[in-house]
DNA sequence: CCACCCCGTGAGAGCGCTCTCTGCGGCAGC
DNA sequence: GCTGCCGCAGAGAGCGCTCTCACGGGGTGG
């Protein structure tokens, strides 16, 4: 405002100025911005006070030196980065962490453990950066975190399948979500259902072909028509292209994923199959896809978003040393529109 | 590793410990530590060896509240959170970003301006919690970041409409896109060649509207066929509706995004509109949704992870003084496809 | 052969905050 | 009336790092 680069920040009031100004110690003022236990009412806003005229902020990075914590918890993203990204899952995942954080004193970095190297981002981890990690790392083979979880909150996307027993994670009930989807295809009249099941090394792709499975069985039907894909557009076709080559006739399909059921969909149309009229389609994932389907995905919706938010309350209260449950479960919903 | 609450980070590693088993100074190993001027190339290597027998890792909150640097930079996300997340823009722009930035020793750190209240974004980027800032908020409107542009480096992520005079930003080349999209419409020989635009309050509306504008012009066609949605799929259904109301022939269509393409798509068909026999359809933006639609989509593609890879660029190099050029354009290539 | 540099190094003063510990009143208890 | 507390405030010691400054020693020039 005065000398300094011209346009860059004025020197930040500090602690001490907001103290002078208030006629108190440091001490006192610190306990004010802190809200700790009793100050004199009459000082406190005479602190209060000052902290607004001088238009106070703490210093972020003193208060963590001296405190010895961060205020910030970290998100780890997975390798195949550019996957991620397009998904919406994980974009609704970091919306609710985001939108829970800003209610917070935390800060929410990021990091992709692809672009640096597993060991760098495990540096990162347990250099004191942050207070906690949220891992959306869908996948299970990599298990460095089992070195991390051990050092460092850490709250996991969905169950974790390797190693760490008795993380913290929260997810969706995906089985009966999927025993629900194939349940109304059943209600439906269909009996020749088939799947197209996501990857076999993640839950979400696990259980929602268990949950297909159980409802078939409970029918007492044939559940033989699997194919899988890996979540994406391009996989459920192929997916589907597969199925139809089996020759097995198909009337109602449950796809483990609103994208890959697009895919589905293009390739039932080349083979002039009418949805629902010729097959009933039911998917998984209430997003942007799911609904810009024509028809319109009849499909089970989970509150991706509150996943993110879970999780976040989920690591802050585990920073902070409340009792948390260790597995939190989200329910799901059938969102019913044209496919079946 | 010894007491300490089980499991939580053993006392981490200072500069003070590796000074000693190296037998040299704080300072010295400060030095190395920043690669910083000559030193005695042997010391540095007894230095190099201490830091890795001890795994030491700098303290960023201390190295931080020492420079008066944070070696980290916000994101800043849009008010309307919930459509920025879903929307693969923003989702590969933000994977250009961290990409970048994970090769430099800055973090990135994300904020939502809409959950925090404007006022509380600003005292966050003015509280000395960054060393800069990233703005990806679409729309004009919020003049807010006039205050906060004079005192903290800032980018943007396109031409930002309002005040801002001078700021730095990248942005893509969106009306050369629009007029070669449209251009390769009347290759086709289409001359009746409607458009589906975006919101008139973002440079991407904006700027691919006048494109098309521009390339009709040029061929001395009627550029009357105009309707706007928001970039979603349900905004583009409505626009096609409209455009197919008027009752004026249409056998070309530029589409401003491919989201809305895909609602186009579904309206066509249930016209029994043939994509590209009746309709030739050309898009904007490469990204899932461009792939997904049968007949795949024709479009205009452009970096976006590129995007995001050169704002951080640009963001690093002002905020560390290097010279910089304030506007970057990135082009775009046209993706040929089967719709058109 | 001496003055002068310059390079590499160490000492030490902070950066802004937290937190323990001490101190000082005033009130209850004996 | 004296001792013992308790409640609230201030002093002060760091947290781990950066950075300025001064210093020592070897090389160069006069």
């Amino acid at each position: 405002m005065t000398h300094r680069d011209p346009g860059r920040a004025r020197p930040a009031p500090t602690l001490e100025m907001v103290a002078a100004l208030a006629g108190v110690s440091r001490a006192t003022v610190s306990r004010v911005v802190n809200d700790s236990p009793a100050v004199d009412p009459q000082r406190a806003r005479a602190v209060r006070d000052a902290i607004a005229a001088l238009n106070y902020v703490p210093n972020r990075a003193a208060r963590s030196l001296a405190s010895r914590r961060t205020q910030a918890v970290t998100l780890v993203l997975p390798e195949s980065t550019s996957k991620v990204f397009t998904d919406p899952f994980f974009a609704s995942v970091i919306e609710g962490i985001a939108g829970y954080l800003a209610e917070t004193e935390y800060t929410l970095t990021m990091i992709l453990s692809s672009e640096s190297s597993p060991e760098k981002t495990r540096r990162y981890l347990l250099g004191g950066n942050v207070d906690g990690a949220l891992v959306v790392s869908h996948h299970s083979g990599d298990n460095s975190w089992a070195r991390v979880s051990g050092s460092l909150p850490v709250v996991f996307a969905g169950r974790p399948l390797v190693g760490e027993a008795g993380s913290h994670y929260v997810e969706v009930e995906n089985e009966p979500g999927a025993a629900a989807a194939t349940d109304l295809l059943l209600s439906r009249g269909r009996r020749n259902i088939a799947t197209i099941a996501g990857p076999q090394d993640m839950p979400a792709g696990i259980d929602r072909l268990a949950g297909w499975r159980r409802a078939l069985a409970g029918a007492g039907l044939d559940s033989s028509r699997v194919e899988f894909g890996d979540f994406t557009p391009a996989s459920g076709a192929a997916a589907m292209r597969r199925l139809l080559a089996r020759g097995a006739p198909i009337d109602g399909l449950f796809v483990a994923s609103a994208q890959m059921a697009a895919g589905a969909y293009s390739i039932l149309a080349s083979h002039s199959l009418r949805i629902p009229g010729d097959v009933a389609v039911v998917g998984f994932d209430d997003d942007e896809f799911a609904a810009a389907l024509t028809p319109a995905l009849t499909t089970v919706h989970h509150p991706v978003t509150g996943l993110g938010a879970r999780m976040a309350e989920k690591l802050v209260a585990l920073i902070e040393g409340r009792p948390v449950e260790r597995v939190t479960r989200l329910g799901t919903s059938l969102v019913l529109r044209g496919s079946a």
